[in-house]
DNA sequence: CTTAAGCAGTAGGCTCCGGG
DNA sequence: CCCGGAGCCTACTGCTTAAG
């Protein structure tokens, strides 16, 4: 404490010893101490020495830190410890019933998609988890991972696995499944990345379509795997073959006429209507497992679907399945998977209802504050037809049309909605344009820092009469072991519906931005920033180092191991 | 636009109170 | 007597603003 009497400078003895100094030499303590009273020691340098706000930053790091901490917990019901000052392990708060719930989950759900630890030596290595640091560190990792569903971000080492790594491994057999998967992600090398990132111009159609063809025969027809891996494998497929597709109308190379459906306009529809018959049949845990990063595929997909559904006409016969039913599939999906955290139905609504303005009630845009007003969007006519005859409000922004184009565009102006694609998408016409104006794209349409609440969407009164709050298997036709869709090879390219590729459409609205921004989002949309920007299932195009930079799965990176 | 002065916030050193 | 730590002091830093 310092007080109107405190000396300027302190003697070395009351220095040392802490005790209030008169200044006068010999001073009163050394005195009475028999010391001699010297002013020797040199006093160091005021101010700061190093970086500014150093302090201050990591007790915000510390304080956010031990916020999660207790948020996770609460999660858990589990009373919150009261956090260590100190960077030491905190005794107790890694249980061993966590460590092996932990553990059995992760051998039981996310080891056939991430065999990245073994068993036997984990489980042995956690009796002295006390004792060791790094296993320490990788349990709570795991622990963190499976609280926060968050995939686990260790990096591979490793060369390409193979059955028979480990005879004595018992989870040996879940290799099948991890195997398939890094056959779906092979073809994916830094080229593709450099296309995607656009540090690379020279993409081929070819090129393209061969990897459209290795992808649809990266899997085979039917899979020996565990159900959550299965689920995997096939959601990645389809999110992959749509990654594709969007480079392919990035570079032009999409045509109405072209004998590979993978070039044309109506191969978002294809991969849609696959991707809803395979995750019919996949059960809500064995989705879930996999975190938000399926949760982000299946969003990609649906963003895809939906802007080309504007596209399409509005089908003929109401008692089949087409696009728009597919589209309020992923809705659903997307708004009951992970237990209510669907930050990305939101996200889908607004593009939605930008690209398609007809479709969805204006008050939508008010979703987020108001979950409840979900239940009452009518997102389609009452036939399974979309509000094709009203024109998307931003088409005039496009820098190659006037507000008047769009009459051309319309089925009554007389322009083939390919055409009118293909004339949006060349790279002629794109070249003119900012990458704000790309065709095939959402507009910015929320803050980054957006946080939303749980947000219900019970679903939108459409031709089927999907019930409100249905049941997961049964709104998807689990329940009595078949799907209520189309039959199509999984994983395989599929024919074209009848007649979605006529002439139709009502131009393409929105924007995209090329390069993805670093979320999971293939529309450049600013994410909230509470999705985790990192660690998604897939690589992120924000990253301009194309060349170097890794194809993972589920954060495991691949590309510098083989399996290029 | 550049430069310098002023200002506010920050970091680290200091004294020394008071509990053990 | 030891020493943790509260409170004060001051050098330092980056931002803002005014002057040239």
């Amino acid at each position: 404490m310092s007080s109107s009497s405190s000396v300027k400078r302190a003697c070395d003895a009351c220095h040392r010893r802490k005790v209030k100094c008169y200044g006068i030499n010999p001073c009163r303590n050394c005195s009475s101490a028999q010391l001699s009273c010297t002013y020797h020691a040199i006093p160091q340098k005021k101010g700061p020495k190093g970086s500014r706000a150093k302090v201050i930053s990591e007790l915000r790091q510390n304080q956010q830190s031990s916020l999660s901490a207790k948020t996770a917990n609460r999660m858990n019901g589990v009373q919150s410890p009261p956090c260590s000052p100190t960077l030491a392990p905190t005794p107790g708060l890694l249980t061993t019933e966590i460590v092996k719930e932990c553990t059995e989950f992760f051998f039981a759900n996310m080891y056939p998609t991430m065999p990245i630890l073994h068993r036997e030596i984990l489980e042995q290595q956690a009796l002295y988890v006390d004792q060791n640091v790094d296993t320490y560190c990788l349990l709570t990792a795991i622990s963190y991972a499976l609280q926060r569903h968050r995939p686990l971000s260790l990096q591979a080492t490793i060369n390409l696995p193979s059955i028979n790594d480990d005879p004595t491994d018992p989870q040996n057999h879940h290799l099948h499944g991890f195997i398939h998967l890094v056959n779906v992600y092979r073809p994916f090398d830094d080229k593709f990345v450099a296309l995607w990132n656009k540090t690379r111009t020279d993409c081929s159609p070819a090129y393209l379509s061969s990897l459209q063809k290795q992808l649809s025969e990266a899997l085979p027809v039917y899979l020996n795997t565990t159900e959550n891996q299965t689920a995997d494998l096939r959601t990645s497929q389809q999110w992959l073959r749509t990654m594709v597709w969007q480079l392919s109308i990035q570079n032009g190379c999409l045509s109405s006429n072209c004998d590979d459906p993978s070039m044309t306009f109506q191969y978002p529809v294809d991969i849609a209507r696959d991707l809803a018959q395979m995750t019919s049949q996949f059960s809500h845990q064995s989705m879930e497992v996999h975190g938000v990063g399926l949760i982000e595929k299946l969003f990609d997909v649906a963003c895809s679907l939906t802007d080309v559904l504007s596209l399409l006409p509005a089908k003929s016969d109401p008692f089949t399945m087409g696009p728009r039913d597919y589209l309020h599939q992923f809705m659903t999906m997307l708004s009951i998977l992970r237990n209510g955290d669907h930050r990305f139905l939101p996200l889908l609504l607004n593009k939605v209802h930008d690209v398609l303005p007809g479709l969805v009630n204006p008050m939508l845009q008010n979703a987020p504050e108001n979950p409840q007003m979900c239940a009452d969007v009518d997102l389609f006519d009452g036939f399974g037809n979309t509000g094709i005859s009203i024109p998307p409000q931003n088409y005039n922004t496009m820098a190659t049309s006037g507000p008047n184009d769009y009459k051309m565009a319309h089925p009554n102006g007389g322009l083939a909605f390919d055409k009118r694609i293909e004339e949006l998408s060349s790279p002629s016409v794109t070249g003119s344009m900012s990458a704000e104006t790309t065709p095939f794209t959402s507009p910015p349409i929320m803050n980054t820092g957006m946080e939303y609440q749980a947000l219900d969407y019970p679903g939108f009164h459409d031709l089927n009469s999907h019930a409100h709050g249905m049941d997961f298997k049964r709104e998807f036709g689990v329940e009595n072991g078949e799907s209520s869709f189309g039959v199509s090879s999984p994983g395989g390219m599929s024919e074209m519906s009848s007649g979605v590729a006529s002439v139709n459409g009502n131009g393409i609205s929105g924007r995209r931005p090329p390069i993805r921004q670093g979320s999971g989002s293939s529309y450049g949309m600013p994410l909230p920033r509470s999705i985790p920007e990192f660690n998604h299932g897939h690589f992120s195009r924000a990253s301009t180092g194309g060349d170097d930079m890794g194809v993972g799965v589920n954060g495991v990176d691949l590309s510098h191991h083989g399996y290029r």
